[in-house]
DNA sequence: ATGCCTTATTTCATAAGA
């Protein structure tokens, strides 16, 4: 059974790729992050006809994410319970004084796929650390780990997947001088993912197809792909049940070469 | 060649990404 989770930046624009992709990875469950595109939008036809179910769960301009399997797809869950929503600056501030009454971004997206939970998740950025943003990014880490904890009780077979938006340590960056005062870096991001951890989630790690890092993000800019001025964002959380069986995983970084690619590369996981 | 940013939208400029 083969896993996989690809933040594609925009499925509209990354289709054609997708599709390529697909045929020719063959995996039977992935998760998709910044589809950017609405639930009703989602190109679920094409899809279908690769033979994929497929549960998306988009908003729209920003964020975005779905499920694609093609061993089952039962219990779709759009969000988790708890998930804390986000207003920049809320026209209507009064009414929203009342945390609860934001609405959820589409971040998560959960479903049981060949005898596994899945969950494609696409955390918050954070912005600055001094930001509203990276508040809402550790509440919505919070009430992650309150959520993943009650669906392990329920079912020992998960997998939470997709774009976390945490380098896990120093050496998940091309260069952490650079990330000195970012987020993606900070104690209490990386504390978020331990947190995770201990619930009984391991951090399955891929080989690089090429050099010594298992980077899963490049930026667009400056050259960073050939350069290889990557950060490891893009993780694979497995419960004991499912990591027990892995026989291999990796960073699929020819899909982030060639003709309009996405900016990360799709993290693939074999499952015995 | 892996090659110097890309996306969707309240579009010819902007906000966001990480």
């Amino acid at each position: 059974m083969r896993l996989a989770t690809w933040n594609v930046n925009s499925v509209k624009a990354r289709l054609p790729r997708l599709l390529e992709w697909l045929a020719g990875t063959e995996p039977d469950v992935v998760g998709l992050q910044e589809v950017k595109t609405t639930t009703a939008l989602f190109p679920s036809a094409e899809v279908e006809a690769l033979g994929y179910q497929v549960a998306a769960h988009g908003e729209g301009r920003w964020n975005g994410v779905a499920l694609l399997s093609r061993v089952g797809l039962e219990h779709v869950s759009l969000g988790f319970p708890g998930e804390p929503g986000y207003e920049d600056e809320p026209a209507d501030a009064l009414l929203l004084d009342e945390p609860g009454l934001r609405k959820p971004e589409a971040r998560a997206v959960g479903a049981d796929c060949g005898g596994i939970r899945v969950w494609s998740l696409y955390a918050p950025n954070g912005r600055t650390p001094d930001s509203a943003h990276y508040a809402y990014k550790l509440d919505w880490y919070a009430a992650l780990r309150t959520a993943l904890a009650a669906e392990l009780a329920a079912q020992p077979a998960l997998v939470a997947f997709g774009d976390f938006n945490v380098a896990p340590t120093d050496a998940d960056v091309w260069d952490p001088a650079v990330f000195v005062g970012s987020t993606h870096v900070t104690p209490p991001e990386r504390q978020a993912l331990a947190d995770l951890r201990a619930l009984g989630l391991r951090d399955v790690v891929p080989k690089p197809m090429k050099g010594p890092h298992p980077f899963t993000y490049w930026d667009y800019r400056a050259g960073a792909f050939p350069k290889d001025m990557g950060m490891r964002i893009d993780l694979v959380y497995a419960s004991e049940a499912v990591a027990a069986r892995v026989t291999g995983a990796y960073v699929d970084r020819e899909a982030r070469k060639g003709h309009a690619p996405s900016d990360h590369a799709p993290v693939v996981v074999d499952l015995d």
